[in-house]
DNA sequence: AAATAAAGGTTCACTATTTGAACCACTATT
DNA sequence: AATAGTGGTTCAAATAGTGAACCTTTATTT
């Protein structure tokens, strides 16, 4: 392994649960000799990605990584790192792909890939789509905090079509499908002729931020292909939370 | 340089403006051969810590920066970091040091470090400041948003010594001079024979988090003296700053 | 449409950086 | 006072890093 992947070793040795670690036990936890820990630990903080408590002598995460996510967070929004895998998507489904992000009480459309079909579904980044009737909505619900999934429950739900969930209790139903399954499905809840499935993006702590949706003309789904959909759009789902939230990458 | 440095300089090279940049723009920044640059950037992303927009090769800051950064946020607050400054500022200055973080329209005290003199002032962690009428809170007031500052400004001020600034006008030249001299110097207007001079603790965008100050029996404290407690405050509440957001170290 | 210049990326002989066993100095148990 | 654990240092030996020269692609200029 190159230096700096050793180096880069050493860092994801922090967790939430052990945030400072003393040397010796460094270099044993990432198969380092003791002296090549030290050097690339002094280097590393030399650049603030690493820092050492004075009294204990212990090693920590650096304030420099700090910086450097503020710099990150700023710069790439949801969307743009959406995107690429929503490309995938759309194009391994044939279908249009939409991604939305939960903002003021709705969800707020941030990015879409439109199926290459003459006949698909059309969305327009910006739209806002409502918690209830959406594909999408039900996912989100699905995975919040339950105060905020039952204070939404509790509003009056609008009528958009004549298939849209707007008794309390089967809304309610649906959440709990999607919640059980990891993905939702809608047809014509918001717009006639339109089929959804959708997966929540859960943020790193567990809940969502946002849902990732399949849409569909309703005369090319069926449940085999619905059930494909599904598998994707989660896989998706989760791909996009990976590269928003940074998960460490499985060992090679 | 060590290669764990170089590849620590590559990270140094992204800012809030310039958040992706191309492999040659790098490596001609960072003074390192090209192959150098891009076998340091493949490491680096191999651990999330780099990745690159497929469309356009370029690269950018990586979701792992996110991770870790939220691990060290989570585990090491304020007063932690700021102790071992503080430690030092009380030992230069033989008074005691008090560090405040704004909270729900006040300033918690989160961390003391007291004189080491018998005849010296006590301060509590915990203890609630109010921000007219104690140094720390001149100071923290000076260095906040406006939209902050005028909303307190325009509470009625309650009275808790003779001494205490009651009146807005009063305040507001008090504030502003304190936003001059990057400093402010209150006596008494908290509690009777104190003496204390605060400096804010920026954050990232500029604006003040918090204040730290120091605490002197009024008796002990001339103006040769305070502007000496001055210097020394302002240097440790910019280096806790520091320390807190990482900033680049200067090259050595 | 051909020519130029810049980009990203790759190769491989050379060489400078990294490595780790053995070493202190110190502290807490036994 | 003996033992076993820290954190930290040294230097000959070995490995990992380097960079000039190369290729391919893309954008700009003539």
């Amino acid at each position: 392994m190159s230096t700096v992947g050793k180096a880069a070793s050493l860092l994801e040795l922090f967790t939430m649960a052990e945030p400072e670690i003393g040397l010796s036990e460094l270099a044993r936890r990432a198969g380092l000799d003791k002296a090549t820990a030290r050097r690339l630990l002094v280097a590393l903080a030399a650049h603030r990605l690493i820092e050492q408590e004075p009294a204990s002598r212990r090693y920590r995460l650096g304030a420099g990584l700090s910086r450097l996510a503020r710099i990150r967070d700023a710069n790439f929004p949801f969307a743009r790192i959406a995107a690429p895998v929503m490309k995938d998507l759309a194009a391994a489904t044939g279908e249009t792909a939409h991604l939305s992000e939960f903002s003021a009480g709705a969800l707020l459309t941030v990015h879409v890939e439109l199926s290459a079909k003459a006949n698909r579904v059309n969305v327009n980044a910006g739209q806002i789509l409502p918690l209830h009737g959406t594909a999408s909505g039900l996912a989100f619900l699905a995975f919040s905090r339950s105060a905020v999934t039952e204070a939404y429950l509790d509003k009056p739900l609008e009528r958009f079509t004549t298939h849209t969930l707007t008794d309390r209790a089967n809304l309610a139903d649906q959440v709990r499908l999607a919640a059980e399954r990891g993905y939702s499905r809608s047809a014509q809840g918001y717009e006639d002729g339109v089929h959804s499935i959708a997966a929540p993006i859960l943020g790193a702590d567990g809940h969502a931020l946002g849902a990732l949706s399949i849409a569909s003309p309703l005369s090319r789904v069926d449940d085999a292909t619905a059930a494909v959909q599904a598998g994707a759009v989660m896989a998706a789902a989760r791909e996009i939370a990976a590269r928003l939230t940074g998960e460490p990458l499985p060992a090679p």
